[in-house]
DNA sequence: TATTGTTATACTCTATAACTATA
DNA sequence: TATAGTTATAGAGTATAACAATA
């Protein structure tokens, strides 16, 4: 085997990587077009309803954005009306941010046409490999959480 | 997990490919902390090493970078010796950008480590996960070239 | 007129520092 | 002292507009 050849690889896969993220952009982005703060809002409304992530922080953590941008995340929804701070009693510091009844109607429309766009970007390889890739994906994405706090250098 | 994970797939999927690009970076980064323009420019010089891509605004294109800040790349990469630009008797605009032989040099000492980083980020999938992974993503890449520009190829 | 390369400018997104109120 | 939330500011990265040289 020629040494050339790995070598070869080794960048084409950062490219590989960031072109993937330009592509789904490219596709996707389009259905966030009127959403305040785009896909990474989408992102926000979607994590809030799905998971249970308690305080703005460990949300933003989660989200991969910085925690001073936070606020103006949870703002813009909320001006929208589709989220909502909510008040922890058991520590006054934390306010929680959940969905409004609004924000799970819209975000339910959203994911429809998301899902129809991602059906595009995925026009060109076959259903088996699809899903193959995705699982992948998904398991190479949820490494990080654990590797960012304990396999640092 | 199994009944209603279609519209909740559909955001994961942009969260997904959000957080792989985030991990890549995270752990492959570091390689480039001396290179001019980090990661951007490291792709450059395999990009110039590895394609013929005659001028700078077609580079700019395959790179995913705006076509004017194209020339502080170059600009860096040329000061530290890495690259340099090349007048073509045939059109007199074009300056096609080349690896010096310190380049080539310093590409394939970056790409060694690249390789072992890639390594790194690739623990915990199987070899053959990570082959039809490695697989699919390249061409899920590949294709935004056939959407964004007319001609196949 | 269109294109290549380039520069200057403006804009967007993100990170840094500091403050408050709670724990 | 440390943490959650917030704000203002500075920085990095990106896009917009315009230019000279060439096709």
């Amino acid at each position: 085997m020629s040494e050339d050849t790995t070598a070869r690889e080794a960048c084409d896969l950062g490219w590989s990587i960031a072109m993937l993220g330009r592509r789904y952009a490219a596709i996707v982005d389009p259905v966030f077009e009127t959403f305040p703060r785009g896909a990474r809002g989408y992102q926000l409304l979607h994590t809030v309803i799905h998971k249970r992530i308690p305080t703005q922080n460990a949300l933003a953590d989660y989200l991969g954005i910085d925690r001073t941008v936070m606020p103006y995340f949870v703002d813009d929804l909320q001006s929208a009306g589709f989220v909502q701070r909510q008040d922890d009693p058991r520590d006054r510091r934390v306010r929680t941010v959940i969905a409004t009844p609004e924000g799970i109607t819209r975000y339910q429309e959203l994911s429809q046409q998301v899902l129809r766009a991602e059906q595009a970007f995925f026009d060109g390889i076959g259903d088996e490999d699809r899903a193959v890739f995705v699982h992948s994906l998904s398991l190479l994405a949820r490494l990080s959480r654990d590797d960012t706090s304990s396999r640092g250098r």
